[in-house]
DNA sequence: CGCAGTGTTGACTGGCGTCAAGCTAGGTGG
DNA sequence: CCACCTAGCTTGACGCCAGTCAACACTGCG
């Protein structure tokens, strides 16, 4: 499970969210306590349920975390990109994983065990803020998605989803391709619809040329039409 | 605005989650940074869209916090009770608060300046620790309720709801009482239902007998019921 | 006493979830 | 290279939950 790591790991974490700003001592501290791991697509990182004993971060690929009740109902909590961190709401807690994370392409990961990550903190209190920062940003995130859903239409939901999405991963290609694959099934569970909904507004809105989806891939053709959907209050 | 400190005002500190697990020495730096103060009923302590410099902490009374988008539809957020912190959410982000905090009882506060908790971060990491466990704590939660909004009935969340309630404010007196004034308005903006909906499934659970309501006074006579309702997959 | 805030109740309606059937593109194996 | 299979998607019909509109009851306060 141990990768080799790159010639020069502290420039591949210099990148990460979860420690940005430290000096270059510190990060070889944290390398040396990284297990960083390759895994294919769709495979599981960490199970809803799970004792949460690592915080991970992702060099390169895509996590998609994704909750589900005794149902089986599913919320997709969001989509993890490159350099971003993950596993960590359950974090000084002692308690299990609230949802899961799983590949949806070939991944590099690195992860710490919690120990390891309370020791690195109390040497540098720096990433306990990084940390902060990002989970507070989550949080908000989750206050807005939460009063959407609780107080908007479906079509409305949907806009801003994508507009979100696009925003985090729209690969700044100058178009509005959403660069990795998204399934109808995945944007109805992260706006809290069904699949047939959200399929229904979709070929609407690929009928009146907002976007153009192919299988999985999806492309916004115009942002401002799908910005004004997601700011009309109307109907 | 300034208020007396109490004879011993490092023992009120001790009493917070935000500073759970310091030395006597560090309480006493950090209650000198310490702002502490009294509302009335009914104020507001800071304004959803307002530059964030503070964080807070309640001491005692309650305070509420709840979300509103341009078209003033609202979101309760959550109800704040004694020794939890608050107003975190945007803290270290430069940010502005995403909520707005009003006190539902007359209560006493306490705040630090964003700079001063910095400082005191940085000589007792602990305090990031805290901050991040409760963090985490309400982020989950968060995911948890906007799961359930986007899969469950309305009835099915306004039990939730009411659970959630009493365990975090049942004051254990053994009863099911609710400690603090709900209004059924209030109900319906934190499981994202209408007045309407939460006022005619509460007087059916009144007639059925699982709780007592007056005015603003929510008791819960049947908890065993009433949990079924919540676990219920069914219709 | 009148008013404002809060809660109740009924009637209506429509957004969207549910059920059901069928399509299409790709992948796989023979 | 074709037959088959499956995952992902589309589309229609139907019905119900719950949001909207509307009118009234209750209570505490100025």
């Amino acid at each position: 499970m141990q990768h080799d790591l790159p010639a020069s790991g502290t420039q591949v974490l210099r990148g990460l969210e979860l420690f940005s700003g430290l000096p270059e001592v510190a990060l070889a501290e944290i390398l040396a306590d990284a297990q960083i791991y390759e895994l294919d697509k769709d495979t599981v990182v960490f199970r809803q349920g799970e004792c949460a004993e690592h915080c991970y971060a992702l060099i390169t690929g895509r996590v998609r975390i994704s909750q589900s009740d005794e149902e089986g109902e599913q919320l997709l909590v969001r989509f993890i990109s490159a350099g971003e961190m993950f596993g960590t709401v359950a974090l000084f807690t002692g308690g299990n994983y609230p949802a899961e994370g799983t590949t949806t392409l070939k991944s590099v990961i690195a992860r710490w065990p919690e120990a390891s990550l309370l020791r690195l903190i109390e040497r540098h209190p720096r990433i306990a803020l990084n940390i902060l920062k990002v989970t507070g940003a989550r949080l908000r995130e989750m206050q807005e998605r939460l009063r959407e859903v609780a107080t908007q239409r479906a079509h409305r939901r949907i806009a801003r989803v994508l507009l979100r999405l696009h925003a985090q991963a729209g690969q700044s290609t100058g178009s509005g391709e959403i660069s990795f694959p998204l399934t109808r099934q995945d944007i109805a569970a992260m706006c809290g619809t069904t699949l047939h909904t959200a399929s229904r507004v979709l070929t609407d809105w690929e009928k009146r040329g907002l976007l153009t989806t192919h299988r999985s891939h999806v492309v916004l053709r115009r942002l401002k039409d799908i910005q004004s959907i997601a700011d009309e209050p109307g109907i």
